[in-house]
DNA sequence: GGGCATGTTAGCAC
DNA sequence: TGTGCTAACATGCC
């Protein structure tokens, strides 16, 4: 499920424990891996991903987009820094366990930690994937900017430079890492532009609104933890949040219209067609 | 049992 | 080259 709001909702339990409990993943020493699905290293082999992660450090947690990032060091060698990539994809979840409960019916890898703890990856649909690489960028570098960590003339300046419709756009994470579904369609409203609304037909105003709205969206999506899908990802609420994802037939919430859904590039689309008009 | 689902990618056509 | 369509990945929920 997970959309940039979701993965720094991870990135900030693994890096500072999670509010039901969870000690943080920061600091913590790997010392070995049980990979029980290996479809799911991307990179390297499994064989040599168990290898050259056992020993390793927990040095820091973040996030590029959709991908999660643990620096890793490892402590009697010199060979340098270790990243490691997990991106959720679908399905996926991440959390700090006891080891007794860490082998979960989904569970796909499971890293054993110092102090009788572990951190599962447990992925109902395997579409999920991890990397260990030297340089994150050999991951993350096709990728456009951070939605979260992009300037309003960088935003502007690459905008210009396509000419698709919105929805797809935004969802292109080579323009910009990190927008989802459910978020392209909720900036979308609060920028009350349509999501078939071309980036060659904006107004400087329109271009503007918008890049405010997915800043507005994904902020008010970390603050409230991310949106929880009934089995897929619990914990957030900012499902309750939503101004048009998941509310076909439902009133606006700025004017009260029905709220409509459409099918754009085979992805489920919801927008206020009085609010966003095709036109203009 | 059919239809749906939050994500990404490869191959293909224009 | 950019754009977008389809299928594929694999599973579970309603």
């Amino acid at each position: 499920m997970p959309e940039l709001p979701e993965v720094e909702t991870v990135a900030r339990a693994l890096r500072e424990g999670a509010p039901n409990g969870a000690p943080p993943l920061l600091g913590r020493t790997i010392q070995s891996v049980k990979v029980l699905w290996p479809r799911e290293v991307a990179s390297p082999s499994p064989r040599a991903f168990a290898r050259r992660i056992a020993g390793t450090c927990v040095q820091s947690v973040g996030r590029y987009g959709k991908y999660l990032l643990v620096g890793l060091h490892r402590l009697c060698d010199e060979s340098g820094a270790l990243s490691l990539l997990v991106h959720l994809k679908m399905s996926g979840r991440l959390d700090v366990v006891p080891r007794a409960e860490a082998f979960t019916p989904h569970a796909r890898l499971v890293w054993l930690l110092d102090d009788g703890l572990a951190l599962r990856f447990d992925d109902a649909r395997k579409f999920g994937r991890v990397w260990l690489v030297g340089d994150p960028a050999q991951v993350v570098g096709k990728l456009g900017p951070d939605a979260l960590n992009i300037t309003p003339d960088e935003f502007a300046a690459r905008l210009r430079a396509r000419r698709g419709a919105l929805k797809p756009l935004l969802l292109d994470q080579a323009f910009i890492a990190g927008v989802g579904n459910i978020y392209a369609d909720e900036a979308l409203h609060l920028a009350r532009l349509h999501p078939r609304r071309t980036a060659a037909s904006l107004s400087e105003d329109d271009v503007m609104r918008l890049y405010e709205a997915i800043r507005q969206v994904l902020l008010e999506g970390i603050a409230a933890n991310g949106a929880s899908f009934d089995w897929v990802y619990p914990g957030g609420n900012f499902q309750e949040n939503f101004r048009v994802y998941g509310r076909a037939g439902q009133h606006c919430l700025a004017c009260g219209a029905p709220i409509a859904r459409i099918v754009v590039t085979q992805r489920s689309t919801h927008f206020c067609p009085v609010c966003q008009p095709l036109a203009g």
